[in-house]
DNA sequence: TCATGTGAACTTATTCACAGCA
DNA sequence: TGCTGTGAATAAGTTCACATGA
């Protein structure tokens, strides 16, 4: 579909899909790679390998750049390196404020892949007065009550929200009125925003329990599991009660996994 | 997406799309306040509000799992977490291994949110020795060398991984060969597993790439944006016009945002 | 000859809109 | 009456497969 690009000078891409933006991170850091062992050109078969996808959606993905390769040989690292960051905003400075400087703020500050890649740790921001001053990373931990100071006079527009999930929205309220525009959570609380701020959570939580659900799934599917892997079934915290909810007896619609029942069951 | 193969059409039946199964945590997070706060009921609108997502998706979403709302009414709260929780796996215990113990690991090791949900962390592993014994969010650092053996002894079958990028994959080879079929990597690499491990990544640099590319959008669209700190802000997406990769010797013409200087990365 | 670039086919996900039931 | 549940319509994303050009 990308069509209209055949010979089309300016105003390029109007358009990139947002799988490939959430990819095109990914072909950086394989380039990244690569150019750093002075590999000179990949082929999208070994770059898609090195990233992790299949060599037709990365040249997919590419194609919505423009056509950056060479048919026949491949595409020259450098070059490529050049025109992703370039795609990404990576070609410029960012500065980015922490908000929350606890156990995973700290982290954060820490994490030196923060400090790569045109993104600068501004400032670490904590609403504990006993923080303020303290040195985390080297920089020193300021109190809320700069916060809106600290966007401004630094002209940040990403922000890192890191604090307890209480926090968050009222955090990201002041955030978003002092003019960041995109937003990092890492606090477990759905954040609700004005249009025109983008948001984007990061949720150990989430995460473990989409991997809860496949596990769960590949025990049931081994026939006869012996493992004694997953741990004895306990059956937790949720309340067994009730059957369906408005008609007892009778239900007709289709039922969970087992029928019904909402007795504790695991796989 | 978790890094791996596809899925296969499966066991007949039980097909949740993997997007649904994403949000299926959003919604028992959503549940569980309103439980908290006794809510005997919600309706498809306002759970999806309190999710962040929309309510016809809402309502589809819980149409894969079963029909457990009443019409003209909604769900009932408390059989809705229990639902949604036995779907997850939740219901059971899940061991929970916790490899690298730096700033990233420890703040895991610390975050509350991990404890709740059916989730345990049965061990903190890292390969400094100077580590070892000591105790991290209240449990004893173990030494790598023990990794097999904990796996096993505790029937662990997920894994984090919050090991510099460097060791990632041969930690991730000595979880999957003790038995580890579920891993969360927070460490920037593409992790490489065999059929039947799935993989999940939490990558902070990505998603700020990913954040800088949209915020990069919005500065070109702002007609005349006068930025401040940001630094030198270019001109939106620009050029397209080929330039020569492969051209050999100096760089041709390949044209950045202000046209040109393919100057090796930020890094 | 060989690997890119891309229409077309296919798959997955989202949204619409309304029938149907409490 | 009011809200769920769901086919149908759209949109987004992925994969195929091959013409194209170096």
């Amino acid at each position: 579909m990308a069509t209209g690009r055949t010979h089309r000078p300016a105003t390029r891409s109007r358009g990139i899909p947002e799988a490939t933006v959430a990819r095109l991170p990914l072909y950086l850091r394989a380039l990244t790679a690569l150019s750093e062992r002075s590999v000179p050109t990949v082929s999208s078969e070994e770059l898609a390998t090195a990233a992790g996808v299949n060599s037709a959606k990365l040249r997919k993905d590419f194609s919505y750049l423009g056509s950056y390769g060479t048919r026949g040989v491949g595409y020259d690292v450098e070059y490529l390196v050049y025109q992703i960051s370039r795609e990404l905003g990576l070609t410029q400075d960012w500065p980015v404020v922490i908000v929350g400087i606890g156990n995973l703020g700290a982290a954060l500050a820490n994490y030196g892949g923060f400090a790569s890649r045109g993104f600068r740790v501004a400032a670490l921001i904590d609403a504990d007065p006993a923080m303020a001053g303290k040195p985390v990373a080297g920089i020193p931990v300021q109190h809320t009550d700069e916060l809106e100071k600290i966007i401004t006079d630094n002209g940040v527009s990403i922000g890192v929200i890191a604090t307890p999930a209480g926090a968050a929205q009222q955090v990201c309220d002041r955030l978003v009125a002092a003019g960041i525009t995109s937003i990092l959570n890492f606090a477990p609380t759905v954040l609700s925003v004005p249009d025109g701020v983008d948001v984007r959570k990061v949720d150990l939580s989430i995460e473990l329990q989409i991997l809860a659900f496949h596990e769960q799934r590949k025990a049931g599917e081994e026939v006869a599991a012996p493992e004694e892997g997953a741990g004895a079934v306990s059956p937790p915290p949720v309340s067994p009660h009730r059957a369906p909810p408005g008609a007892p007896g009778a239900d007709s619609g289709r039922q969970g996994p087992d029928g019904d029942v909402p007795a504790v069951m695991p796989a």
